[in-house]
DNA sequence: AAACAGTGTTTCATATAATGAAACGTTTTA
DNA sequence: TAAAACGTTTCATTATATGAAACACTGTTT
């Protein structure tokens, strides 16, 4: 946590650890629930909700309690990096999605982690739902593994070695060498599988999408129940997906 | 500015400030010159900008530079506010762009200006673009002017009484009492126009977008250039723009 | 090659501004 | 009706943000 011990503002540290409170599950917040949770003290809880709910950043609801606010979404809206990405994508994953009929992804690796950048869901009641702009392990996704297995070498190894692969169900890769192999397979097919490795009844098949010079810099992935998802559509799916993977490649530098 | 002197914390407010510099026009921000345009001291800008991105809310470019950074990605799509807006105008957007032919665009009144929550581009060349999460005035814009048109009266007249009617272009309405006979107009047909009172050679016809009771809570509009956009497209036009804000309503509580 | 200008970075004494315990109003719950 | 729960304000204290100046580094100019 406290690594370099830079001197960084303090105010500003805080004013941004509470905002990491804000999350999909749990989005309204007040003073003394969130002081509570963060470990300050209420009056410096107080004083920092109202500073930011005077910049936008925060907004309060009927309840008195606090929402994230629509300066956030402005300033999301600006981050240049991926806004490329995500703007070349939306066609080619709704393409995808309306052959396929299942929810589709499209991510980036971003400090070792899944980064979803953009998603399209399917139009069948039972489906996944991902946050836009949410983080997910690499090493039990379709996505992840795609993304990992075409990272260059020097920074494949550091990732395996400080990785620490947890078990989501009874089907996730908790051994580095398994994993190791997994992603020599996924370099070779050039798709993933994620057999039920992150939820139970979850099934995913990823694809990378290049840059032209030939990196890969994202990777779109199909997810659905292991109910519908069967393993012989996989040849149909991958030709669909790869099609997707084209028309973002073309867009993009 | 200082209105009520509220005990704010400082370095917050003054974290936020150096983050509002980052615009589409200036993504790239140094030390200096940031310090400079804020009027900070350069080494509290620089603390500050360090501070920010140990958070991940800046990060740095390859010259050094700062940019905006994932966090305020992840935060931005966490905002819950306008955010089922969002997802539902996505498909309807698409459907209208594609059958008019130039951009559409989707917002609601934030602050008395309009507050673009989403868009679809024109597929053609020539085309206009707005940066969603940015405002605009109002007053002259055609989605603006429908969502003052269908403001609670009381709310209408303090805007009407506080605003001041700056020219963009020879056409832009600087009078309040031909804004509000041009309001009274938009009430009574259910769509507004812009004749290039934003910007030279810029059309726009927007609509109202409402909630089950009734009430008009954002605003869909189909801009081009006055060389494409012809008068006697209008009722088509408005047919193909209801059809796509009634389908936003049908999924709108 | 040396001087210079333009950067980002660090230092350190100083004063400002963030802090927290406690008290104060409200509203909600028992 | 008491008590609990919550937001808000106060005020003395001390922690911490501050800014001038020095430093380090880079690229440009003379």
């Amino acid at each position: 946590m406290n690594e370099d011990v830079k001197d960084l503002n303090l105010s500003v540290v805080k004013a941004f650890t509470l905002l990491d409170a804000f999350t999909m599950d749990k989005q309204e917040w007040g003073v003394r629930e969130l002081a509570i949770k963060k470990g300050y003290n209420k009056s410096t809880t107080y004083r920092l909700l109202n500073t930011l709910e005077s910049l936008g950043v925060l907004q309060k609801n009927d309840n008195d309690k606090y929402l994230l606010g629509l300066k956030l979404f402005e300033l999301g809206n600006l981050v240049a990096i991926h806004k490329t990405l995500r703007k070349y994508s939306r066609t080619p994953l709704e393409n995808i999605a309306r052959e396929i009929k299942e929810t589709v992804h499209f991510g980036v690796l971003d400090k070792n982690q899944v980064l979803y950048l953009n998603k399209t869901e399917s139009p069948q009641g039972l489906k996944v739902s991902t946050q836009i702009g949410s983080y997910q392990k690499a090493y039990c996704t379709a996505i992840g593994k795609v993304l990992l297995a075409f990272l260059p070498e020097q920074k494949l190894a550091d990732y395996l070695q400080t990785v620490s692969l947890d078990a989501c169900t009874a089907n996730t890769i908790t051994n580095r060498e398994t994993l190791q192999k997994e992603l020599q397979k996924i370099r070779v097919q050039e798709y993933a599988l994620d057999m039920e490795e992150l939820e139970l009844g979850l099934i995913c098949i990823a694809m990378p999408v290049y840059n032209n010079r030939g990196e890969v810099i994202a990777s779109i992935s199909v997810s659905g129940p292991s109910s519908r998802f069967k393993l012989e559509n996989i040849e149909n799916y991958i030709s669909i997906i790869k099609k997707g993977a084209q028309a973002i490649e073309a867009n993009i530098y």
